[in-house]
DNA sequence: AATCACATGGAAAGCGCTTTCCGTAGAGGC
DNA sequence: GCCTCTACGGAAAGCGCTTTCCATGTGATT
């Protein structure tokens, strides 16, 4: 590990106390905010010092002195995608109006780092944990990461999730079932038969949820998936191209596919561009991506308020806990049909 | 501001130090790194401690001591903006390879918030601030950022920049003016003579500076802007596309529209389908973001390395600061000429 | 056997703060 | 004029670490 930076150096309370003639306590009490005040005239005069000297208090000397922190620790998976991206931008914009720094720490899908950060994060006296995507299936590393929280929140710091309903901590779960159930029913109304499912990983809960919703929403139909219209592949847009293009490879007449999430539906139709096949095949992603909206044909999609899951799952954590069971907030995704699935025709 | 978490309660150096039977400074020396070393079979029976009461040092404290951290500050406008959080992952990646954390604030494009960002990161003693997209021509906020990064520095900390080459330190400078400039050149050689600008905000350096460059490159070619096919407006997708219509509105003849970046470009793309005048007048961007890679008509832009910008900073900041002036990378961006420029058929 | 150099463990002094505890002075009550 | 109370400054004791400085034991050297 690799550290460097801000050697001794900087201006001290105690320059400044000396500065203004007063005790290091008196300092203290005048500038760093405390329960005690101090008389005006004196304030007056720490504060012209601090300023005169450029002081900015040493915010790990606080936290040791103080035993916490205003430090908030935010884990994604990716600060690239833009479904992490904008649960990031709300929760640090309700970190922001309380006064929190935050941390954002990227796994790159790799459980083990969750846990190497969440470590970390106790290490760093963090007040709060906010993990986003932590939903492999692999039972040894949700364990571990278990344990890890669990160690943290008896520290005294708050733990939230976001979408993973499956570790005893509070959690802003995101209905992933039930909005492709959703989805499928729409899309079976609009009159689809035959379906495709670009599936994702198949140890991602976020992508197995939404094809099991899915199929049961086809089932309420009365339509079955066959096993060979599912196509697995990674959960970005080459996974959805590259899932589609197979998909087409087994079946041609597939009249619509679901792509577990925008940025794959977004690859998915750039394969069915490439074949001529776009406007003839229907899609539909998960998410409501932003930047995507203005994609042709415009996706029809699961919209989910990702700002606010940030948001909410932020102000979970700076809430009082909770002393009975831990909280959950479920949020569900709203279906918006648009030109990717116009509908059938037949006849 | 409201602060949280970490009570007292999380095991100390101490109780492992008891729990082993050995001293505090011992155990110091065996568990958290150390030039003195200890005894193979007392480490052994430290760590076994460590381990029996899930102790994880206290990372303030142990900053506190050093008098160093292992904190990067990354200051960006807008975590949500695909720009910022390619930069930032590019940032991130970096950090993770050598044992930072990272923390991210959002300025939300408000001068104010990054001089209170870089106060905060000095007051948490970071070992260096990257500040992505510091641009405004704002005299005077510039002087005060300039002020806290001197501080910063003086006190030992590290800073660069990104895109901002107005402050007299380590930046990596995005040649904004020298893309668009190659852009305009490779635009009017496709045989478009009549461009319009979709401009952005006029006090944003960024924007100002592609259309400065732009501009040169068209007079390059014997072609001078009508100031009246100079729309300012948002940087944002409704930037682009609400500055579109207002172009539309004041001259129909245009046949090719530059938007200083691919956001706008969409928002652009959008308001001509909406007049039916899509595939009729070209558009090309700046960027190249990648989630933007698959949209209709694939747009014509600027290709900037983000990642690795973002990565070159941050490489920046690690390396021993120069004892000379202050460096300087230049990236230059690279033309992608797509669909969305097919070119000129003249009849 | 005496000397020296190390290697290694522990005591204690920081690091830069906060906060408790103490002392003093002035205000108010009688 | 004496007593109590309150307000407020300062000394000092932490907070959880690291690191310097000692003290001791060991093996090598003569």
């Amino acid at each position: 590990m690799r550290t460097m930076g801000a050697k001794r150096g900087a201006v001290t309370l105690e320059e400044v106390a000396r500065e203004a003639g007063v005790s290091l306590a008196t300092a203290s009490r005048a500038i760093n905010g405390s329960a005690r005040t101090v008389r005006p005239e004196i304030r007056e005069r720490v504060e012209r010092a601090a300023r005169a000297l450029n002081y900015t208090a040493n915010a790990q000397a606080q936290a040791v002195a103080r035993g916490r922190t205003n430090l908030v620790g935010l884990v994604v998976q990716d600060i690239e995608d833009p479904y992490f991206s904008s649960i990031a931008a709300g929760a640090m914009r309700v970190a922001e109006a309380n006064g929190l720094m935050v941390s954002i720490a990227g796994t790159g899908r790799r459980p083990d780092k969750e846990i190497e950060y969440a470590a970390a994060l106790r290490g760093l006296r963090a007040a709060a944990i906010v993990i986003a995507g932590s939903r492999t299936d692999d039972r040894d590393a949700l364990e571990r990461l278990g344990a890890e929280l669990d160690a943290f929140e008896r520290s005294g710091g708050r733990v939230a999730l976001i979408g993973q309903r499956r570790l005893p901590v509070d959690t802003v779960v995101v209905a992933n079932r039930a909005g492709a159930r959703d989805l499928a029913t729409r899309l079976t109304g609009l009159g689809y038969r035959s379906f495709g499912v670009l599936a994702g990983p198949r140890n991602l809960l976020t992508a197995t949820d939404r094809l099991a919703g899915f199929t049961e929403g086809m089932a309420g139909a009365g339509i079955t998936l066959p096993p060979d219209m599912i196509v697995h592949g990674e959960f970005n847009r080459d996974g959805g191209h590259d899932a589609m293009l197979e998909l087409l490879a087994r079946r041609r007449d597939v009249e619509c596919v679901f792509a577990v999430n925008d940025v794959m539906a977004v690859g998915a139709l750039a394969a069915l561009r490439s074949r001529g096949l776009d406007r003839r095949v229907a899609v539909a992603g998960f998410d409501d991506i932003a930047t995507l909206r203005d994609i042709v044909p415009a996706l029809t999609t699961v919209r989910l308020p990702l700002a606010r899951i940030g948001a909410a799952a932020l102000e979970m954590v700076l809430r009082e806990p909770a002393e009975g069971p831990h909280r959950r907030l479920v949020v569900r995704g709203e279906v918006v049909l648009r030109e990717s699935t116009p509908g059938v025709r037949r006849g």
